[in-house]
DNA sequence: TTAAGAATTTAGGAATGCCTAAATCTGACT
DNA sequence: AGTCAGATTTAGGCATTCCTAAATTCTTAA
């Protein structure tokens, strides 16, 4: 029997994975605010079930049924929130935590219903993809605005969406998937990034402008 | 902090408590399909919360805290079951099993935004009343379809929704809520009833009949 | 009035999911 | 090769929520 608590493990290790293939233990603690020892025995109980592979000390990686457990819980995530979004007109900045407890919880018809409602959408509120019925996402890696040189020009894919409060910053920056940026200027030792979003111009810290991931403006 | 299952424990006494003032170990237990021994070990629990009033052997009674979290629950239950009907295209079988999960999980706004999309209904889909964001819930104890005199016809207020099969059946005899049933004859021997509701007769069992409740049918 | 039977409580135990503290392993740098 | 920091695992504990079996209390009917 799959627990609410595996499930939110299980989707941890999926969207960690992204990039690498194996995840260490004390990547998926941080992430899920547990203690490592609490990830070590979570872990022996998911590999003993064959939803994940791992050995000690070298990191865990998914099985195909693991995998196919994360996606269906991702799905109903972000279907959640585009659904709270558009048709129960919540802000964005509030749909991650109401998702979160929501995902574990809803019927294969209430995902379905949700869908349809919503004319089978591919991606959130937040830009990331949503993945189909039976299962295939494909998260590019893209770059963070920090990473973008200087008087080029780059358009919001995504945001990260744990943080609340930087999601009403966002919204009030208008840094929202498919805008453009400018990066106008970095100041050094870390400092703000200078930004031109539809015509205003805003200086922005490091620590936001890396959780907007970008891809470089076709010009 | 209170969890899933004293929700479920005290959404439970109070629909048990409606009609008299105290409520049995056991009758909680028979309607929660746990053992009374589990049910005992969670009364004191709640006792000591200051959620309900209890002395051994002689019954629970919820306090005025212990009230305002069943109602609060049963509000989400029944603004959801409408919901999950009105709104999403759920039969009405399906309903109460989507409820009781999501009950426990939606937030104050959930319950809000869909109390408004539904325009403040009063009622569920089942016939039960809806409580009022502040609280008040006065059921008022109706007959059931098998105690109507013979001859007599009576309107459907609501009937019990925890059977989905039932439900169907229900569905398919016009037994809905706000229908109105003439009691054409009782077989004797707990035997069938016949009625006839939109000018079709049926022969329907005891223990279905036992599950709709009506109030006299006013001529 | 007493004894059977029903209802209830107590006692002991299991699974889940988290924790802290201590032990152990790994890898990088001298 | 030795050492040390950081990552990881092991060990032991706690709370929750359920269970079964046994003991106790209450009710009722001969």
């Amino acid at each position: 029997m799959i627990t609410h608590a595996m499930e939110d493990y299980l989707k941890t290790v999926y969207l960690l994975q992204e990039g690498q293939e194996k995840v260490s233990t004390s990547a998926i603690a941080q992430q899920m605010e547990v203690s490592a020892a609490s990830v070590t025995g979570m872990i022996r109980k998911l590999a003993s079930m064959g939803l994940l592979n791992y050995a000690s000390y070298q990191g865990v990686e998914l099985t195909e049924g693991g995998k196919k457990i994360a996606q269906e819980i991702i799905r109903h995530h972000r279907l959640l929130e585009l659904y709270l979004v558009e048709i129960m007109g919540f802000t964005w900045d509030k749909v991650h935590d109401e998702a979160d407890k929501l995902e574990h919880v809803i019927s294969e018809e209430f995902e379905e219903r949700m869908s349809e409602a919503l004319g089978n959408p591919t991606t959130d509120p937040h830009g990331h993809a949503i993945p189909t019925k039976d299962g295939v996402l494909q998260e590019v890696a893209y770059a963070t605005l920090t990473e973008v040189d200087v008087g080029s020009s780059a358009t919001v894919q995504h945001v990260n969406d744990n943080d609340p409060e930087m999601l009403r910053y966002f919204d009030q920056l208008g840094l929202l998937p498919g805008a453009v940026v400018q990066v106008v200027a970095k100041e050094p030792f870390n400092g703000p990034l200078r930004l031109k979003v539809d015509q205003t111009e805003h200086f922005v810290g490091r620590e936001v402008a890396g959780n907007v991931f970008v891809s470089p403006q076709i010009t």
